[in-house]
DNA sequence: ACCTGAACACCGTTCAAGT
DNA sequence: ACCTGAACACCGTTCAAGT
């Protein structure tokens, strides 16, 4: 146990573990293969002999969270099927809310890791237990968008100059009074649906733009409608 | 009209227009503020005259395409509600399908041009217009996600090892028999989806993973399910 | 087998200077 | 007002070399 500790020797492991949390802590902008390198206690060289590139770096980082979040969801228990996903997703929620700027880098990834593919294999066979055609299981998929990950794509949040990146929620306080004044002369609807939400503020909701809530929302929006199109008779549907 | 044209002094309008053409042309990652200034027959300093920095840069390209899509989407004409979301959405596609990538581009932005307000503020009028309350409108909003935009998070695409971005559609052809079976091992039912797909290849579908019939599916699917919240009363729904 | 040092071809950006 | 040239502090990456 002299000064100089932790001289294990490197590993792709031990590389992508540590680009994550320098990831975690300051942002992907931060991860540079020299920075990473220094917080390895290793020349930038060196992190070559256990990955071919960046690209290859990027992908290693993206692997990792999404490995972790496929064994938070878990491989689904006996529940019924919408019981079932409802968990499996809202549990990938759980880890993609310690690593927000997962959705981000794999929209620009080229290739997904193959523990995603299982995972995907394992909803199919959710759903096509519960007597889902391939056809419908299939659409089910594509609706479902990036939910089974554990994110929405948040392209709208009613802060025109906010803090954040545009997925992010809106804290209610950050709306002052004169930005809402502007607001309602140019978007009267998005103004007025602020008040109104914010009127509303004795319902159990933590508050505006509650995520969680979104979330559910959407999803058993979604879990609603499937199971409709899956056992028609109830009610009408066409297309 | 001598050999060296186009002599028109620089704006930012004409800078943004390039850096599109550009991305459009050769991808986000070669949009450099020393290469688009060479597009520009101008030299990499003067950019900075028209725009601060790169992230500026970055906003503006964003900005140019999502005014685009919202023009396209137009203001709503006098059909029902479903009916002018659903237009105004395919015509918002209609665009995106021409900037592929935007949406990635979008992820990593942290305010949203000021015109997707406005156009999210007619959505809303819209909702409200039909019946809705701000607080299912609200929720409206984020469970349609990017499809205002004009393109769905399509972060699942049964092709491992395909090309194109995470996001992108399988090609049919392009799944090789040695590739399926191996997937049969690891992924027997995606492998079984597959082929419960080709085999019903007699259908009006133009192919594997037809990202307009799945675009119009989930906008379909989630319209009818609002449709339902807001006029309850003809099936059972609880939440 | 694993790591390093020096070097190369790029980046975004500052700053003083040109017209 | 608008554009430029040289320079600075960074990048990712190659290559020959160390142990």
């Amino acid at each position: 146990m002299t000064a100089r500790t932790s001289r294990t020797p490197l590993s792709r492991e031990r590389v992508l573990a540590a680009a994550v949390a320098l990831v975690d802590a300051h942002g992907v902008p931060a991860l540079t293969m020299r920075r990473l390198a220094a917080d390895l206690q290793v020349e930038a060289m060196s992190l070559y002999y256990h990955l071919p590139d960046k690209e290859a770096l990027l992908d290693g980082v993206l692997e990792t969270v999404l490995d972790e979040i496929v064994r938070a969801a878990g491989p689904g228990g006996d529940d019924v099927w919408q019981a079932r996903l409802r968990r499996q997703f809202l549990a990938a929620r759980q880890v993609m809310l310690r690593h927000p700027w997962a959705p981000a880098l794999l929209a620009t990834r080229h290739t997904a890791p193959a523990a995603v593919y299982v995972y995907y294999d394992g909803i199919l066979a959710t759903l096509v237990g519960a007597g889902f055609s391939y056809r419908l299981a299939h659409r089910a998929l594509h609706a479902f968008g990036s939910l089974p990950l554990g994110f929405a794509q948040e392209v709208f949040s009613p802060a025109p100059a906010g803090g954040g990146p545009a997925g992010a929620e809106l804290a209610g306080a950050e709306l002052a009074g004169a930005e809402l004044a502007a607001m309602a002369d140019a978007l009267p609807h998005l103004a007025a649906m602020v008040a109104a939400e914010v009127h509303a503020a004795g319902d159990p909701t933590l508050g505006w733009c509650d995520s969680q809530v979104e979330f559910e929302f959407t999803l058993d929006l979604l879990l609603d409608g499937l199971a409709r199109l899956r056992a028609p008779g109830s009610a009408a549907a066409d297309g």
